[in-house]
DNA sequence: TGATTTTAGTTACAAATGTAACTATAAGTA
DNA sequence: TACTTATAGTTACATTTGTAACTAAAATCA
């Protein structure tokens, strides 16, 4: 399915999959920085915090990293900066002061989510237009098979 | 393609391929860095300069970035400690003093290169094992459309 | 040839990220 | 209830990574 052998001598990095989608996905992330990063002055993690709350309003830090598998200290510290910035805000949990729910800011936070969305989404789809119809399907398709497996292989005995 | 409408409220960054992606690309990075972080103490870097050193001896620290799009600072450390652990030897170039030529060194650096390769083989085989044989080929095949569509989009105009 | 610009690679500093320890609260248990 | 353990989130520190400035050598050019 590639050029590598199992001899060592022969082994050719350009055809490594891992290789090949960090590259990958390095680019596209360069690629989406134009709607997020340069304009609104977000990071990565900025940013999906953002998205996340702008679907999901009131979830706590801990769920945020349930669904998006980021570190809890980096979400501690976007939300920190993003609150800073006016953009998030947070409110008290009814029944455990430990947590606390954190949601788009009604002006600033939803107006800067609906106004990056549309970027991303034509980002995506630029790409993605380049691509014939079915192959798009296809790659998503192969996309989630293949993190499975990853995922599978992860836990002992995949 | 996906479910992401254009309307903001609907985005859902989990079916986002950027994402996507960059989950993958991480969990395939955690993935094979058993096969030489924890073993070997290399960093990502540090084997890719060993894997593009071990097919190809003589490179300056130039080509290796032309190869493979690391930046030159990376390199430039990586190569550093690589040395500096006896993995990796420089040499002079003829006609021009400022480069030189790097090579694994015969016997550490070599032996270092042929223990990793049939592990990073290994997880990847693993890996695309999980795959049906043509579904194998149509992954590899979309990631280089992919990443041909994300680099023309780089230039003015893709 | 001498002056200027480019290139290869390194060093120094700043910013981002990861890891571990910590605080506060809640839950479990005896 | 008192004591122990677990959880949510933050802070502090170490490591990694990125950016800019720099050095040395080579190429260009007048």
């Amino acid at each position: 399915m590639n050029k590598n052998t199992q001899a060592p001598e022969d082994f050719e990095l350009e055809s490594f999959l891992p290789y090949r989608l960090s590259l990958l996905s390095n680019t596209l992330s360069e690629g989406i920085a134009v709607a997020y990063r340069k304009p609104f002055d977000l990071s990565v993690t900025e940013w999906r915090v953002i998205a996340v709350l702008g679907r999901f309003p009131g979830l706590t830090a801990s769920e945020i990293r349930l669904r998006t598998a980021m570190d809890k200290v980096a979400i501690s510290r976007a939300v920190k900066r993003l609150q800073a910035r006016g953009l998030v805000e947070r409110s008290e949990h009814r029944e455990d002061r430990r947590r606390a729910h954190l949601k788009l800011s009604a002006s600033r936070g939803r107006n800067l989510f609906r106004r990056i969305v549309p970027r991303a989404l034509e980002y995506e789809n630029r790409l993605l237009s380049k691509l014939a119809p079915e192959d798009q399907h296809l790659l998503l398709r192969l996309v989630s098979k293949l993190q499975q497996a990853a995922d599978s292989l992860k836990s002992p005995e995949g």
